[in-house]
DNA sequence: TTCTTTCTTGAGCGATCACTCAACAAATGG
DNA sequence: CCATTTGTTGAGTGATCGCTCAAGAAAGAA
């Protein structure tokens, strides 16, 4: 049943009028980006078990032959859910902190922070989609959980990496290691996301998020 | 369908042998701890939704006739679950903590120290059942979400009561407010049994406990 | 026009979901 | 003994699950 992924599913642009040479055969009658924020709406407010394909093809207003022939089946909709979710500000902010902000104090800082903008923003779902999906897989799904897993231990790899540079210019406090400082940092972020799809909002997140900062000793300018 | 729950369902006692009145009626074949045990490692495992009662049955080696008379429904045998894990050494560590310690910077300490050494012990599912149980629930599930909410939410409570004690008697670090100071501990604690679901061992969220802890200066003695 | 390709549609697949119930079994009270 | 109460059992409820497929529709290619 999986396996065989037909490579041949790309649409790619958004409304289609783009100069790209004419397709053959019948055009989508929907908006692919479209359809997939609709579907990433609701695998994040309900995590990928939770959420059905009767109300996946609810929501993203097509019938269920043209989500599967679309998108391969729920596991592979998701997998693309979430790879655009990641190239979002929602989904990407810590990435784009790591690489943009020159000292790792003020990366890190500036994850926290954003995430206690980010997360409980209500105009869409709270915390982050990819934590959100972590717990409560049933047996079935154990493919689904190892996708997200994964994802979650690529980004404590590159908190690991920025701080281990980090290290190496004397940025961390005395007696720190890199690893450590990284997981630390990454089970505040969890936590936030979760406090967020508890009802916190953005002041009370910051409040946690400077209190999180303490662990590491303000630069010497 | 919700809303009758039967006061009658209680057989109290763990083998039955005690001396109290015996019981009319044909007795229960199953010893209700044991069962009720065999259910709290499989909702632990998989969560609430995740857990189907064929599942359950199966587990507690009881028909789900049986499972009905004893229990009432899935969310009810559900609840029972979740009290009794508040009971025990795993699920009330947090509470014994907070009891017993004389100040409030030993009573955190020691709840940060025993989630390093009880989430990931490998002798029952990692994490803490109600954190785990939280996210991503159906929209079908939303009294089982509202339920672990307020006990997320209690647990909150106790933290800001105890650090508000800590507050009056001048044990707090200058300029911090003990709900911000609850909360952030709320967050680390909830990070750390998402992490713990995720493969972290004993001595990395020990790391993470002791770097919490940071946020908050050593007692001067 | 006709052929080929691609997509949509509506009906429906078997499996599983939480849950129920009549019939039977085992205990106590009289 | 019989009546009552309580528990177990096996079969089975309708609903929903993820998913499939033949038939038809809309496009370019010939």
């Amino acid at each position: 049943m999986v396996g065989m992924t037909p490579e041949a599913t790309r649409t790619a642009g958004t409304t289609g009028t783009t100069g790209t040479a004419a397709k053959r055969g019948r055009p989508p009658a929907f908006d692919r980006t479209a359809v997939l924020a609709a579907a990433t709406r609701l695998f994040w407010e309900r995590g990928y078990q939770a959420t059905s394909v009767g109300e996946l093809t609810g929501a993203m207003g097509i019938k269920p032959g043209s989500l599967y022939a679309a998108f391969g089946d729920k596991a592979a909709l998701f997998r693309e859910v979430v790879e655009g979710y990641g190239r979002s500000p929602e989904g990407g902010f810590v990435g784009v902190a790591l690489a943009q902000e020159a000292s790792a104090r003020a990366a890190f800082a500036r994850i926290l922070r954003e995430a206690a903008r980010i997360y409980p923003d209500p105009t869409h779902p709270a915390g982050c989609l990819v934590m959100n999906a972590a717990v409560n897989t049933a047996a079935q799904d154990e493919e689904v959980a190892e996708f997200l897993r994964g994802l979650r231990a690529e980004n404590l790899r590159l908190f690991e990496e920025r701080l281990t540079d980090a290290e190496r210019l004397g940025e961390l406090p005395p007696g720190t290691s890199p690893a450590a400082l990284a997981r630390y940092f990454g089970t505040v972020l969890q936590g936030m996301s979760q406090r967020a799809r508890d009802g916190a909002d953005t002041t009370e997140l910051a409040a946690t998020a400077e209190l999180a900062l303490a662990a590491w000793p303000p630069e010497r300018p």
